[in-house]
DNA sequence: ATGATTATATTGTTGAACAAAGCATGATAA
DNA sequence: TTATCATGCTTTGTTCAACAATATAATCAT
């Protein structure tokens, strides 16, 4: 039987990934804080694992983007600027738009879409807005899903773990994640109509709102 | 003084890194099989490294696709397939082609853009095909520069590591690379004189022709 | 020859050790 | 007093040796 204080949702084939998972979701979940620096030793005993291991954690979880390694100085945890927010934003439109738009609405894709937008309701009943707001990241992986094209879906992956972790930054979670439930549904609905050029345009409009919501969730906070 | 057989050209910030361009050209240059499987423990002792250090060498290169990693089982150089690239020509033209449209001809990454093409026309006399590959793979990472995205940026170069580990499969090295010297000039002068609608659609049809070639030398593989 | 079982080699992970780089402290000189 | 430099401490970078866990190869029985 396996211990039930640790799910362990995923396998985790090597215990670097599992790890690097378990640090992943307390950078994301805010209990670690941007900027914070990440002792090698400390950390390695905190998490019962060696040093080495510690560091091949650090290696992933860099290369994802959430931490940031200065040579000879040590790990943090990266502080998205207001800069990233807008490459981020750029990337998601240049890769989530094209895949709306040429999908097709039999897709299996579209299932997890649907799934997503299910969730996200839900958790919006609790209410539970940072659930609802991984929720509508899943919805917007699943768009990137469309495309079958493993490095985009890999490189978007990257992209969103970085975005939550701004989200994990600023505070009001509900109005920035709340609008756009209903948002989310109607483009699912455009897509399953038939109309992915239409459910394009929406997602577009969708992106934009949302971007200039969390610039200025940004901005409040100096 | 430097050992001459060892350039070192770029400072190589930790050892790591420095390992790992090294494996990277190997590998880029043919000198290491797609497919082959690298002993940690004889790696190691023939680059005059530890364990460790190689192991985080390999996470890097693994990241970048180059190389796979099975789990208990060991690392092996990739083989690209056909599957991956058709992959990889679809994210490039996802890419690159708005990063040309969207371009202002008086960004800096045009002079790359320039720079890239003389080498490659100066390769082409000596003749050195693989130069001019490199040269010609230049001239496309500049055109992802001029979006200033730094995560497409950094995306892009993965995709060109993984493409360079096709062409080296593939023989013939003239007909894959001789052809895009005055196209890639073309895009450039219809870029320069201000048309970056039409240095797009250049480059679409550039990218189209290539991987039609690349999908043909790779079938003649077998 | 085929399948099961035992060796053997390789990877996964650990702990300790030392070198090298950064950081803090305090002494010295202007 | 302030600035500069020397010193020592802390942390990272790298190596080494060992053992556990897993896969591959070899052996043996049928």
């Amino acid at each position: 039987m396996a211990d039930p204080r640790e799910p362990a949702p995923s396998p985790a084939a090597s215990l670097a990934e599992g790890i690097a998972a378990r640090l992943r979701d307390q950078v994301t979940g805010g209990a670690l804080v941007p900027g914070q620096r990440l002792s090698e030793a400390r950390l390695a005993a905190e998490l019962d694992i060696s040093r080495n291991t510690l560091r091949e954690v650090f290696r992933l979880l860099t290369r994802e983007g959430i931490l940031r390694h200065e040579p000879n100085r040590g790990v943090f945890v990266a502080v998205p600027s207001m800069a990233s927010i807008l490459d981020i934003y750029r990337v998601r439109r240049l890769i989530e738009v094209p895949a709306l738009a040429q999908a097709w609405p039999g897709h299996a894709a579209v299932a997890r879409m649907r799934a997503a937008v299910a969730r996200a309701t839900e958790l919006q009943r609790i209410p539970d807005w940072r659930g609802v707001g991984s929720a509508n990241m899943e919805f917007h992986a699943a768009i990137v899903a469309l495309t079958d094209s493993p490095r985009l879906i890999q490189f978007f992956t990257q992209i969103i773990a970085e975005l939550r972790l701004a989200f994990g930054l600023l505070d009001s979670p509900e109005l920035l994640h709340r609008p756009y439930i209903p948002r989310n549904a109607e483009i699912l609905a455009r897509l399953e109509a038939g109309d992915p050029a239409g459910a394009a345009r929406l997602l577009e409009d969708y992106l934009n709102q949302s971007e200039r919501a969390v610039l200025e969730a940004f901005a409040r906070l100096g």
